[in-house]
DNA sequence: GTCAATGCAAACTCTTTGCAATCTG
DNA sequence: CAGATTGCAAAGAGTTTGCATTGAC
């Protein structure tokens, strides 16, 4: 939980994968999309652009917001990634397709990825099912996060 | 279900305390004010700014759009209205201070509000206690509504 | 009457788009 | 090589801010 980075292995499984449905719908493998898929792939933290930018940078320095801005659509809607809503402001993404929810500190914004089977298993309620034919469930904790109650005062403010 | 209004009787609750908080914290208490804060308080329907700017120009012709972004703000900082974080591209308001989850239609993109005793009694995951101090749980369920699938193939795209 | 709220316009941020040069398959 | 992708710059949307005028208490 102290590392911002992903596994080697899970990160390549995850490269596999980008692969295979870029070929799959006969979109072209640039080295702009893969570093900027490899950059949210191998981060635990939700990148906003701005941040994907910054780190897709220093692999090829001379990429510009756009490409990643065009990236990230793309690679969304290849279902390669998701968008996470908690902050209005700036969009982040999830490399994480498999079932977790989030927990978001308040106070930093960073976003934590967690699992839980007690959560895995609700029901829709019969409320919902009033409202419509559910398709997904999502779960967001907010609080503060212990790195935030330890460095009480100090201005912690991650950005990624 | 099918109304977009509340009752009359809930929307004078949430008025008197719109005046309660507003005395409470010596903010002075304006037509525009008003009239954005009722906008939000009698709409089921999670209003974005552009839609509450709309409704107050029925009762305020000269009202600007920077006034009611300046009011949300304002009356969100009371806490006298919460913000819907379920579409990036424009915030939207909800004045139901009460425990209660989303269902957000992908088609439509209306937020529906709906209350189930079972999501209240939820129980923080010990997985998520590893990250920090949870004070929100929110839930927020994604699908199609009734309406929509109704109506299919129709151009539904409501904006409140 | 005083001080804050409003309307107007302009600024600001985040994101998208048009077009010529470049690169992928 | 053909056609999509990129970088650049400029446009767009949503939101915020500065300032003189208006309005609440």
């Amino acid at each position: 939980m102290e590392t911002a980075l992903k596994n080697g292995q899970e990160i390549a499984q995850r490269i596999d994968h980008f692969y295979d449905i870029c070929d799959r719908h006969q979109v072209k493998v640039t080295r702009a999309r893969e570093e900027v898929f490899r950059a949210v792939a191998s981060s635990e933290l939700h990148p906003d652009v701005e941040t994907i930018y910054k780190g897709v940078q220093k692999r090829i320095p001379r990429v510009s917001l756009d490409t990643v801005y065009r990236a990230v659509r793309l690679l969304r809607d290849l279902h390669l990634l998701h968008t996470v809503d908690s902050s209005p402001d700036r969009i982040r993404f999830d490399a994480n397709l498999g079932p977790h929810h989030h927990f978001v500190c308040i106070q930093c914004e960073t976003v934590y990825d967690f699992q839980s089977r007690e959560y895995r298993a609700l029901r829709t309620p019969a409320a919902a099912q009033m409202i419509g034919r559910v398709q997904e469930t999502r779960i967001e904790l907010r609080g503060i996060c212990h790195h935030c109650s330890e460095a009480t005062g100090k201005a912690t403010k991650k950005k990624n």
